[in-house]
DNA sequence: ACGTAAGTCATGCGCCTGACTTAAAAGTGG
DNA sequence: CCACTTTTAAGTCAGGCGCATGACTTACGT
C-alpha cells in the first residue's frame, strides 16, 4: 500500500523480465532452438540458471507464459460468454472461442509474440501437454462449448471432438499465422485482429455447419444450407 | 543390368536410410531437437557428418524427405485430378487435396512419420520456408486449384486466399494428429484414413462454402473498449 | 591393371548447453 | 543493529553439438 518497493515486487518483475523474453525469443526462433541460458541474458540476468530457479524447468516457464495471457482472454472471453447467455446462434458461440484470442491479442499492442508462441507451443510433442492443459480447462471455453452444442444437438459425438480440434487448430494457427505477417511487416488481407477473427469465425460456422457424409453412401450435396448467419 | 550392387545402389541405400532414421526422429522429436549426429548414428553410419555430407545441410535433408513423398503424393493425386476434370462440384476438388495425402499415408502402412513431419516441418520458422516450396509448387495442386476456384467465382481473392491458407492449416495439422493418436495406440475417431479424409473433406467444404460477413465500417478501432476504461 | 574420385570412418577442435557450486547482495524480522 | 533467508552473480564442469580434417576402402574409367 505505500511506495517501498518491498522484495516480492522485485521478484515479480524478474519474472515478469524473464517470461517477456523468453515469449518473444520463443516465438522467434521455437521452443527448442532457444536454451534457458539464451533467455537468462536476454532478460538481463547475470545467472545463467535463472529459468531454473524461477520456474523450477523449461516446462514450467512454458506454463508459467501460457497462464499469465490465458488469465487475461479467460477475462474477456467470460464477458463475452455472459453476453451470449441462451443465445442459438451458432455463430455467436463460435464467436466466443475466436475474438477473445483477437481481441487479447489486439490489446497488447503491435508487436505480439503469443500467437506464434501458442502455435509453436502447441506442434511441440514435448509441451502440447502441459499447454492444452493450461489453456483448456477453461470455465469460459467450457460453457461456450456447451452453447456451441446447443445449437447442433444431432451431431454425432465423434464429429464434434473431431471439429472441436479442427476448430482449435485452425484458430491458433491463423492467428499465429497473421502475426507472423505482421512481425515481417508484410501486407495482412484483413487490417485488424478483429477483422481477421470475424473471417475465422465465417470458415469455422461453415465448418461447424457442413454436412456430415455417411461413407458408403453417395457424395454430399454440394449446395449447404447456411440459414443461421 | 545383372544382379551386381553397383556403388550407387549403396549410396542410395545409404542415403534412404539417413531419410527413414530421419524422418522418424524428426516425427518423434522434432526438427530442433534432432541433432545430424542423432540422425547419422540411428542410420547405423559411422561418420557423424553423414547428413552433411549427402544432404549438404540439415534444411537439404528436410527438403529431400518432402520430395520424397511428394513425388508420391502428386502421383495420386495428378490421377484424381484428371479423373475430376470439368467437375463443378466443390467437394471434388476438395478431395483432390485431401484424400491423395491420406491414401499416401494409408499406401505406408502403420506407422507412419510423415504427417508429423510435415505438420513440425511446417510450424518450424526455419524450414517453412523450403517446405512449402518444396510442396506447394505441384501441377496436381494448382490445377485442383483451379477446380476449385471455379466452383466459387464470386469469392473476394482475399478470402480465397486467406481460406486456402486455412485448408493448408487444417489438413495438415489434422493429419498429423490422426497419425500421433495412431502412434500412441489409441482410438481414432475415423477407422482409416479414407474416413478421416472424408471427414475433413466435409468441414473443408463447409469452410468453403460459408457466406463471406462484411465488416461495417472501414475503420474499426484495434483497441476495443471492452468493459471500461 | 591401376589411378582416381567417391563414399565411409575416426578423431580433434571450439563452442554452447544444463546442472552445479560458491559467493555476494539485498530485503526481512527479531 | 544483527542474524537470516531469498535472490542474483559468477564461475566450473562434463557432455553434446557442428564442422574440419585425414586415413581408409572400393567401384569405375581408361
Amino acid at each position: 500500500m505505500n511506495g517501498r518497493v518491498t522484495r516480492s515486487d522485485r521478484v515479480a518483475a524478474t519474472r515478469e523480465t524473464i517470461l517477456v523474453a523468453a515469449e518473444r525469443l520463443f516465438a522467434e526462433h521455437g521452443l527448442a532452438a532457444v536454451s534457458n541460458r539464451q533467455i537468462s541474458q536476454e532478460a538481463g540476468q547475470g545467472n545463467n540458471t535463472a529459468v531454473t530457479y524461477h520456474f523450477g524447468s523449461k516446462a514450467g516457464l512454458v506454463r508459467a507464459i501460457v497462464r499469465k495471457h490465458t488469465e487475461q482472454v479467460e477475462e474477456i472471453r467470460m464477458r463475452m460468454v455472459l453476453d451470449c447467455d441462451g443465445s442459438t446462434r451458432l455463430r455467436d458461440w463460435i464467436a466466443c472461442m475466436v475474438e477473445p484470442f483477437a481481441q487479447h491479442l489486439a490489446d497488447l499492442g503491435t508487436p505480439t509474440w503469443y500467437g506464434r508462441f501458442s502455435a509453436q507451443a502447441m506442434s511441440d510433442e514435448t509441451y502440447r501437454e502441459a499447454v492444452s492443459q493450461e489453456a483448456l480447462n477453461s470455465p469460459s471455453l467450457l460453457r461456450a462449448g456447451e452453447g456451441l452444442h446447443r445449437c447442433l444437438p444431432d451431431l454425432p459425438i465423434e464429429v464434434r471432438r473431431e471439429r472441436q480440434d479442427m476448430a482449435r487448430q485452425l484458430m491458433v494457427h491463423m492467428i499465429a499465422e497473421r502475426e507472423r505477417a505482421l512481425a515481417e511487416g508484410g501486407t495482412t488481407p484483413r487490417d485488424s485482429w478483429h477483422r481477421a477473427a470475424v473471417g475465422l469465425t465465417d470458415a469455422l460456422t461453415g465448418l461447424w455447419l457442413a454436412p456430415v457424409t455417411e461413407v458408403g453412401s453417395p457424395a454430399a450435396p454440394e449446395t449447404v444450407p447456411h440459414g443461421n448467419a
